[in-house]
DNA sequence: GTGTGTGCAAAGGCTTTGCAATTGC
DNA sequence: GCAATTGCAAAGCCTTTGCACACAC
């Protein structure tokens, strides 16, 4: 499981593996790749009602740090983090339906060589979102 | 002038006039294209004491809901604002020096096709941001 | 004159922080 | 045992809202 794999990445970089870190791993990884910290609070206090919403946060921070997790912001008001192993990818977001299609990252790759051509600049997104239609909502 | 040109649109479509809509509108014009609620706010009090911060963020939502300006997100907590006037363009943030450079929109046409093709989904970014390192910081 | 637009003050969401108590290693 | 983590409560930041007054048309 990833979240054994992330668990032993914590654990040998020196942080402790704390049972509120291992809901919060886990909530993480079983979500759709796209979870808040209140989603992942509001999860998690069902089972252990004595977490508390700013070690969410705190853990949420230590795993971005990390590289671990990455934040990501779908156009809601609120950090969204989905976890880096999974691999990269990316969202097309519905302004309609609100509907959410992930998007490979090889499609932006001829972008990013554009990018680099013709402004010498690097990208280096580890999420993008691109808002507009799904192909229902464009009747 | 620009502003002249948003102030008849506000006009002709029946909104008034107010000194405070003026002073907004040219501090996002005078702005280098991406600009803060509170930074227009900051910027009318010098001239202006009486002014209030939520008359600026009621102002903003009103020429964003007719299109006259868009927002963006530039990665810090705030929204920004820059105005269509000038035409599309996108922005290339550099994660380590903090410099901002224009992005011309056309560049972004091939992805928009690669995804309408391979997704059926028809983006419509007002605005994109990328993310990574300048040349000068790839050193 | 009339109803749109404003200032003010207060609340609202999401996120961060200080501190004492807890707990993993 | 000791430092890393946590819970709690409070604050902080950006943004929104309710209401009575003001002013653009």
């Amino acid at each position: 499981m990833e979240s054994r794999w992330i668990g032993h990445k914590l654990g040998r970089l020196g942080y402790r593996l704390t049972p509120q870190r291992i809901m919060i791993l886990a909530a993480i990884e079983d979500s759709d790749n796209h979870i808040s910290a209140e989603e992942i609070y509001a999860q998690i206090v069902l089972k252990y009602p004595n977490v508390n919403i700013s070690t969410v946060y705190r853990t949420l921070e230590l795993l971005e740090r990390l590289g671990l997790v990455t934040e990501t912001d779908l156009g809601d008001g609120r950090v969204r983090y989905h976890c880096m192993g999974k691999g990269r990818h990316h969202h097309l977001v519905c302004e309609k339906c609100g509907d959410i299609i992930d998007m490979e990252e090889s499609i932006l790759s001829s972008l990013w060589a554009d990018i680099q051509r013709k402004y010498s600049f690097r990208v280096n997104m580890k999420h993008l979102a691109c808002f507009g239609l799904c192909s229902r909502c464009q009747a």
